[in-house]
RNA sequence: GGAGGGUUAGGCUAAUGGUAAGUCACCGGUCUUGAAAACCGGCGGGCGAAAGCCCUUGGGGGUUCGAGUCCCUCACCCUCCGCCA
């Protein structure tokens, strides 16, 4: 959420910064803001004149005089309170849905752009494998290892769901421990493993709700939904609360499996692991003062990539444009993995600055060093990494002329010791 | 699912329907070589240059001139019973 105060003071500044997010209009904010502003002036002063004069009633009736006039100008003072009251409270509603719906105002380093063509490329690492036969990709690798079962995972879940077996299954819960292993033990952050559905005020804190609940799988019956990112329950883990300064920054890093109802995204990745209902994730989350927040998202990025360059896999990263910008952040780096199998990077992390704006909808504030008003902290994740791309990377740039894949060496701990995933590995 | 108890500011804890008292912690100051103690002040939010005003007792609604207090409703927490990995 935009703080009221920028848009209030900041009008056409606002109004140019979100049109390069395709909402620019500011004008119904305005007249609803100076309407609700107004109501409340009048109210107020009345509340003033009704407390004033209540208490003289009480010291009246203490000496035992006469009230009555008092008492009966009241009542119509209360009643217009009450009607005054009733307006600011739908104007106060109706503010609130506008500014929740808001979209977060991208940083200035953003570039402005129309789609994702126009995401700069900040840095590419590491070089394409070369093979000596054509590359395949991984469904016809992991269906031919016997590792993936499309087929009867359909018969269970329908599309978009997957069934590991045997090498497979360990390699997702492989990597997800050496995931979370470097992020705790190298880059510092506390492991957390939170709820994997959490009440819908937690939506609306991380930005997911009011406006995307088509992407989201409801509990019937409950005010729960499945979490479709860990970003959502670890980010409200602070929620309502006033943090220390000396804390931050925070770190957790978090699995949860994911789930989402890929809407609109028909005809998409059908086939293989790359857009599914549910998937593994292993999710990084930093609290930040507001003065270092981009300093924290460059560090973000670079735990994340972290994972990638330990597994030997080629990667760069793109800075998102304002078109391809998530609702709540401020500024957006992608990590893409190359996919040999496919001939071209896919996004397989997501790092982002929100900024204060998840704060603010979450209330989540720190008491600056030395004292003063608590702020709102600045939010920040990304993926590191979502664990079944990384899979579909791993079979696609590892493997060999005779259809099986190499396990990368920092994996191999992991994994028993194997060192290779064959027809029974 | 059944029965009972509870929710006041960071913690604890008061308030015959009369406008949120106190205490601990914390922060600042005085004193001190330094610290502690003692003493003074501050310590929920909004608007405001300030004076000040408004809001705030889990959420929402009602009664009343006036609600922490009375009524309705919802949420959450605790204890016991039942069920359960």
């Amino acid at each position: 959420m935009l703080d009221i105060k920028y848009l209030r003071e900041n009008l056409k500044e606002a109004e140019q910064r979100l049109s390069t997010r395709g909402t620019g209009d500011l004008s119904s904010f305005k007249s609803l803001d100076e309407r609700r502003r107004t109501l409340l002036k009048e109210a107020e002063k009345l509340k003033e004149e009704r407390n004033r004069v209540s208490e003289e009633v009480g010291r009246l009736k203490k000496e035992k005089k006469d009230a009555s006039a008092l008492i009966s100008a009241m009542q119509e003072v209360s009643l217009r309170i009450k009607a005054l009251d009733g307006e600011i409270n739908e104007r106060e509603g109706e503010l609130q849905t506008l500014l929740l719906n808001m979209p977060n105002l991208a940083h200035p380093t953003v570039p402005i752009g129309r789609d994702e063509n126009d995401n700069p490329v900040v840095r590419v690492v590491g070089g394409k494998p070369s093979f000596s036969f054509s590359p395949k990709g991984h469904v016809e690798i992991g269906e031919a290892l016997g590792i993936i079962d499309f087929e009867r995972a359909a018969r269970l879940a329908g599309a978009r769901f997957s069934l590991m077996k045997g090498a497979g299954a360990l390699l997702e819960r492989a990597l997800i421990n050496f995931m979370l292993d470097l992020h705790t033990k190298e880059h510092g952050y506390t492991e957390v493993l939170p709820p994997f559905m959490v009440k819908s005020d937690c939506f609306v804190g991380t930005g997911q709700l009011p406006k995307f609940e088509e992407d989201l799988f409801k509990i019937e019956g409950w005010d729960h939904y499945l979490v479709p990112t860990a970003e959502v329950p670890v980010t409200n883990i602070h929620r309502e609360e006033i943090l220390d300064a000396a804390a931050l920054p925070i770190r957790y890093a978090a699995y949860t499996p994911c789930f989402r109802k890929e809407a609109g995204s028909y005809g998409k990745d059908v086939k293989g692991l790359i857009r599914q209902h549910q998937f593994n994730k292993v999710e990084l989350v930093r609290f930040s003062a507001a003065e270092t927040s981009y300093d924290e998202l460059e560090k973000l990025t670079s735990d994340a990539e972290d994972v990638l360059k330990r597994l030997g896999l080629h990667y760069r990263v793109v800075l998102l444009c304002t078109a391809d910008l998530g609702f709540s952040s401020a500024k957006t780096y992608d990590i893409e993995v190359w996919l040999p199998g496919q001939d071209r990077y896919r996004e397989i992390s997501s790092c982002s600055n929100f900024e204060d704006f998840q704060a603010r909808r979450a209330d989540i504030k720190y008491r600056p060093e030395g004292g003063g008003k608590p702020r709102f902290v600045h939010t920040l994740n990304g993926s590191g990494l979502a664990v079944g791309r990384t899979v579909v990377a791993i079979l696609e740039n590892y493997q060999r002329p005779d259809g099986t894949v190499t396990v990368p060496e920092a994996l191999r701990p992991y994994m028993g010791g194997l060192e290779r995933i064959g027809r029974r590995g």
